[in-house]
DNA sequence: TGGTCTCTCCACCTTTTGGCTGATACAGCC
DNA sequence: GGCTGTATCAGCCAAAAGGTGGAGAGACCA
């Protein structure tokens, strides 16, 4: 049995040193570095050459995670990279994976869900929690749920929290195909209003 | 030198653990309990009789940390409860100082401030992460704009994508007081419609 | 005791939004 | 040449939201 190195990227040292101790109960399983920003990951990378990079999207300023992971991927592809993070939301699940991302965890995994994870990653399996592959599956079973270009951008400034005559203005088009668009957009989110579909959108497309 | 005791109250194993690592560096603190939710939490609260809680406030589905935080005053009110959660939102913080929370910590606190925080909690000392205090202090300096914690409540709902009617059932008020309440939170947050409302929430306060 | 704050409620009115049906035009595709 | 998807627009109606003004009850405080 091989013992699988691992980096921990989290700008919480209450996460990281959580990790660790999970972690560190299993004999084949080492965390050999720690960093608490994108930057930091990029040397600790280099420098400890670990098999897995359990890593979270948000870090506070600075390089975010799917910058973080592309970079990794370009400067040590041969290392698996395991996104760890609180909200599964479909747009940084899609960026993250496209960034080459092997596995998408969410904190309230169990610790067994994260061992396996790590496990399977180095094998090139691709491991993610229960949330996150049902978020994709669906979107791939749904392809018809997808916005069009025209709905996004109206979607998002529609999160600006404008009217619909504002809307229309800004957009060049009338009223009536606003709300046109804005009624397609509810039936896709599976929202009734537009405060829903705000409410929506912010969180789980990650539109801020 | 007594040993302090505490209870940890969150949804994630790994924040959990990570805890239990970091606090079991100092001699005079003792994690004595866990909980994954508020439920559990009443529960450890009353069978460990902990000195000091460290409580997050999302904690998935059920109680939230809030209502969590109400009725662990009301039970054993002698226990000090320190919020210790990810976001900064003005919302959040005025309602769980006004529910009755010692501290207000950030996940991203350095080990340092979580020690202090559990030391001063003891002592009757209310600790705060610095991002925490300053929208406390920019909050007083502008007294017009705080929103009362029932407003702040009636904002979180909003957020969630709630109609004024299902605002008023859940709130058990009329539609009548809640238009009364949106109608003040807009003014405080100096917006005009409900759409802009949950924009500036969610974004500008944290809200999720 | 009087003032202030908060929470609650009401009535009336206007504006905005949403649901429904239907329509035209253009582009890409088989 | 049809089919599909996208984007545009209209009218009608019901529901929801927002604006204005007022008011009572309870808490807190000077």
């Amino acid at each position: 049995m091989t013992t699988i190195s691992v980096l921990l990227v989290d700008d919480h040292t209450v996460v990281r040193s959580g990790l660790k101790a999970l972690l560190g109960t299993q004999a084949d399983i080492a965390v050999v570095g720690e960093a608490a920003s994108g930057e930091e990951a990029l040397e600790a990378a280099q420098e400890h050459q670990p098999a897995v990079i359990l890593m979270d999207l948000a870090m506070g300023a600075g390089m975010d995670g799917i910058e973080a992971i592309q970079k990794l991927r370009q400067r040590t592809p041969q290392q698996a990279i395991i996104v760890f993070t609180t909200y599964d939301s479909d747009a940084d699940i899609v960026r993250a994976v496209d960034a080459g991302a092997m596995g998408y965890l969410l904190k309230d995994a169990a610790p067994g869900e994260i061992f396996a994870a790590v496990r399977g990653a180095v094998q090139g399996k691709s491991v993610m929690s229960a949330p996150v592959a049902s978020r994709l599956f669906q979107q791939l079973r749904n392809p018809e749920e997808i916005l069009t270009p025209r709905e996004a951008e109206l979607l998002s400034l529609l999160t600006q929290g404008l009217s619909n005559r504002d809307l229309g203005k800004r957009l060049f088009i009338s009223e009536a195909t606003v709300k046109t668009h804005l009624a397609h957009i509810y039936a896709k989110l599976g929202v009734e209003t537009r405060a829903a579909a705000i409410a929506t959108a912010i969180r789980r497309e990650g539109m801020r």
